[in-house]
DNA sequence: TCGCTGCTGCCATTATCTGACAGTAGACCG
DNA sequence: CGGTCTACTGTCAGATAATGGCAGCAGCGA
């Protein structure tokens, strides 16, 4: 099965732009089904025509951004895979996440042609009823702080059901089945914990800058947990 | 002097965005320097690969703009909730459905301006780790199935572990926490009924279609279910 | 009605494309 | 410093994708 050259290099582009680290070589070999040696003849079709790609020996290509893309649309699968992923989040993110899914569902729904806004409205993936446990939480609040950098103080039941005051540094959050989760450095530990969000009482900005960066901290914190980056 | 196919594709994109109003084939096939008949070949390639072509008898070409034009952008939280979405996707779905989720969300990454797309490298919202039952069914023949309303062999072991084989009717397929559900009408039993993908050791497609059309299905299912719509 | 145009099927010829092997050079790590 | 990973180039014969011409059908506008 293999793909002829001119279907290839469109793809090719694509799968570039899906990593946004540097990909070797091989790795790209592998994934468009062709040799290595065919590959560097692609990669240097795609340079030739304008391509802004940068390879570097030893570590690998990158597409700069800013390369003027085909306009493409999407596929039906790219659609179906939105449409699910936005029924989730519908479901299981607080109100205004859950907001922001149907609106962007919509806006993108407003460009499609019609025979793929079509598979929009049609598409019969399902997602389940995750029990959204609201909590008094306002995850809002909490996403705010998260961009902001900005200090929380936190009044948090933990497992044992004490009430404790704390000043957390919040740099993200965790969606899982049934809970979610709030993973903050702690003050109060000087370590990294999870504080599920039906077990914050109250929480309140700041707005004050925390000493680290959100990144760094989020890094730190895989590394320690052993969870790799999320695609 | 030809060019070859896979340096021409992209030129030719370029080309049709020059031009705001139609252009006749004939004209393209001039100015790429091939032939009516190759230039044909040409769009339809493009066509093929997502480009957004619109070709109608005496008029022409012409290149839809580009799909997601300035004034319509996301929000910060639209971003979130696409990008928490397409994560959830790309863990919870089958591989196929998966690339689309990270594929679609690099398509909507390259139309971003810098600082939105910053949102996007730096979202903080993560998913929990849904185990990825793989199972031995392949969801994306039954996403086919059920898109092209085929009827489906199926070799199902039913909760009891007594293997059956059964045709059915499949019209949508559900995402709960740790199983995956094909929903059909089964002709075997008259009635619609629930297939854990898991417990799907063969599934063919037959390649015809089944007498009745899926949104119908659907809607009887749901109100047989009392499931309301989804968003 | 007519002309213009998009679109498809078929087929023999052509030359583009491909993989393999061999070799050079730069980047990173210990 | 040496070892490893990786980008890159040259060459060649065989595989196969691409091409153009022709013939025909269908939709659009006048």
């Amino acid at each position: 099965m293999t793909i002829p050259r001119s279907e290839r290099l469109l793809t090719l582009l694509q799968t570039l732009r899906r990593y946004r680290q540097p990909v070797s070589g091989a790795k790209l070999a592998a994934e468009t089904g062709v040799s290595l040696r065919t590959l560097y003849r692609d990669i240097a079709s795609l340079q030739a025509q304008g391509a802004f790609i940068e390879g570097e020996a030893g570590v690998g290509y990158i597409l700069r951004p800013g390369f003027m893309l085909p306009p493409m649309m999407f596929s039906q699968e790219e659609i179906e895979a939105l449409v699910l992923g936005s029924r989730w989040v519908a479901r299981t993110a607080d109100s205004r996440l859950a907001a922001g899914a149907v609106d962007a569902l919509a806006k993108i729904a407003a460009v499609l042609p019609p025979d793929l806004r079509e598979d929009l409205d049609n598409s019969t993936l399902l997602v389940g009823t995750p029990r959204r446990n609201e909590g008094n939480a306002d995850l809002a609040l909490i996403r705010k702080a998260i961009r902001a950098e900005h200090v929380l103080e936190l009044a948090y039941e933990d497992e044992r059901g004490a009430l404790t005051h704390r000043r957390v540094w919040p740099f993200a959050l965790g969606f899982f089945d049934s809970v979610r989760v709030m993973i903050a450095w702690c003050e109060l530990r000087q370590d990294f914990r999870h504080f599920r969000t039906d077990r914050i009482s109250s929480a309140v900005s700041t707005e004050k800058r925390y000493p680290r960066r959100r990144p760094v901290l989020l890094k730190e914190w895989r590394e320690k947990e052993g969870i790799p980056p999320q695609p």
